[in-house]
DNA sequence: TCTGGGGTCCTAGGACCC
DNA sequence: TCTGGGGTCCTAGGACCC
């Protein structure tokens, strides 16, 4: 019998926060998107205190003063490290695994039975509790739709952490899996919750009663999965070995608005510059290349515009520099003098395998049959001594550069940064 | 007056996820 | 004044081919 178990960190970016700051424990905290935009991650007590997700942060910022909320800049660093550690320490309990996000991932348990793993389960959190700090919930299901929707129901307040949507199950397990309203099925979003309820189709239940010939009718070939997956019947199998990415996108929005087309290249370079480290640590190449930027326009009383210019490389590519070079000959094609640059973004695509490399038929590319031994001296040396380290000069030297993103309350680095460790004296951690 | 059928590839846009 | 960033998949429609 196939049993899968969903792992998911609560509140993720909060509880690697709380993790290192003991101040941080037991009361209101949210994490903050770049540029401190929005707010991505909140703890329990600032759920609680009615914040929601995803909300501007300046909308709620006096409600959060008022409750002596903590407010944090995002720590992408440290999250992706404590990350790595959560994922090493599950996949050494359960070996087949798909990372699923930053804070979620699949894991295998065919081989125990319904309570052998609610056991594995619970030991598992607590392992994790122990080694990272760092709460977890565990769904558990015989498909991935129905092992999220467990953990959905595990990480309510109040519940245990753990609960299982797997067989055998009870009458009463059952009955509680079809009172789960529609929305809090994964895959389905805002606009088919909205659609499905003006069908009157409020709950999982519901969903399962109507006839396949009417959700195809009415839906995509992704609803119907997903309603497959809700029957037990796994349509999304278990990918342990992860694909490499079809597309890379880079992009930012800026600290302050952008005038200058030679600011403007700075940011587009330095954005290529970290699409193309991605790009080689996946080993792949990319063909084409997209460079876009929203602004506003000044001589039309600020309103917004955008553009982008599609680039065929002339052969595919993982080079930072030629990248580089592209991609500003691209925005001298679509630089407007006088916009207000709000946000410039690099997507790389037509991905290939960098086993694969040719010169393209003109043959005026020899460079391109070769990996370029300076690109990967330039990763060695910036994995060693941090990132850009050595770097294109084109991407500027200046970090206080208007367009760098302003992050005026970020923790430190402590898992990744020597001079940004964690301090222990009789005092406590400082 | 009569106007096929089957296929591929590409792109834009929508929906969803964390 | 201030509203994130990085992805995936599906669908429809157009261009093109034989």
């Amino acid at each position: 019998m196939r049993r899968l178990a969903l792992i998911d960190c609560n509140n993720f970016y909060v509880s690697c926060e709380q993790a290192f700051n003991p101040a941080l424990r037991n009361r209101p905290v949210v994490v903050l998107s770049n540029n401190d935009g929005c707010v991505v991650s909140r703890s329990a007590e600032a759920k609680q205190a009615g914040i929601p997700m995803g909300i501007p942060y300046f909308q709620v910022r006096k409600q959060l003063a008022s409750i002596d909320g903590a407010v944090l800049s995002s720590n992408y660093v440290l999250y992706a490290d404590m990350s790595r550690r959560a994922m090493r320490l599950i996949a050494e309990q359960f070996p087949e695994q798909e990372i699923y996000s930053i804070d979620e991932c699949f894991v295998d348990l065919s081989g125990l039975s319904a309570d052998q793993a609610l056991i594995q389960a619970f030991k598992l959190k607590q392992h994790l509790m122990q080694c990272l700090s760092l709460p977890v919930s565990v769904g558990i299901g015989s498909t991935k739709t129905l092992a999220k929707l467990a953990a959905s129901l595990a990480k309510r307040p109040g519940a245990t952490g753990v609960a299982n949507f797997s067989n055998p199950m009870s009458p009463e397990r059952l009955a509680e899996m079809r009172q789960q309203p529609v929305g809090e099925i994964w895959g389905i979003g805002r606009r088919t919750t909205q659609s499905l309820e003006a069908a009157n189709v409020l709950t999982v239940g519901d969903l399962l009663d109507k006839p396949v010939s009417w959700i195809r009718k009415r839906y995509s070939i992704t609803l119907l999965r997903t309603v497959e997956e809700l029957r037990g019947q796994d349509q999304l199998g278990l990918q342990a070995a992860a694909a490499p990415r079809q597309q890379i996108i880079a992009s930012r929005s800026f600290g302050h608005p952008v005038y200058a087309k030679s600011e403007l290249g700075e940011a587009l370079a330095t954005f290529v510059a970290r699409a193309a480290e991605r790009l080689r640590a996946d080993h792949s190449l990319a063909s084409i290349m997209q460079i876009y930027y929203n602004a506003k326009d000044p001589a039309a009383d600020g309103d917004p515009c955008a553009d982008a210019i599609i680039l065929n490389l002339p052969h595919a590519t993982d080079d930072t520099r030629l990248l580089i070079r592209q991609a500003l000959r691209g925005l001298d094609e679509i630089y407007q003098p006088g916009l207000k640059y709000k946000k410039a973004g690099v997507v790389l695509g037509g991905i290939r395998s960098a086993d694969i490399r040719q010169p393209g038929l003109t043959g005026l590319y020899p460079e391109a049959i070769a990996p370029s031994p300076i690109m990967k001296l330039m990763d060695h040396v910036n994995q060693r001594y941090g990132r850009d380290t050595v770097r294109i000069a084109s991407m500027g030297v200046d970090a206080k550069a208007g367009w760098h993103m302003s992050c005026s309350r970020r923790s430190r680095r402590y898992t990744t940064a020597l001079e940004e460790l964690p301090v222990l004296s009789t005092q406590g951690i400082s």
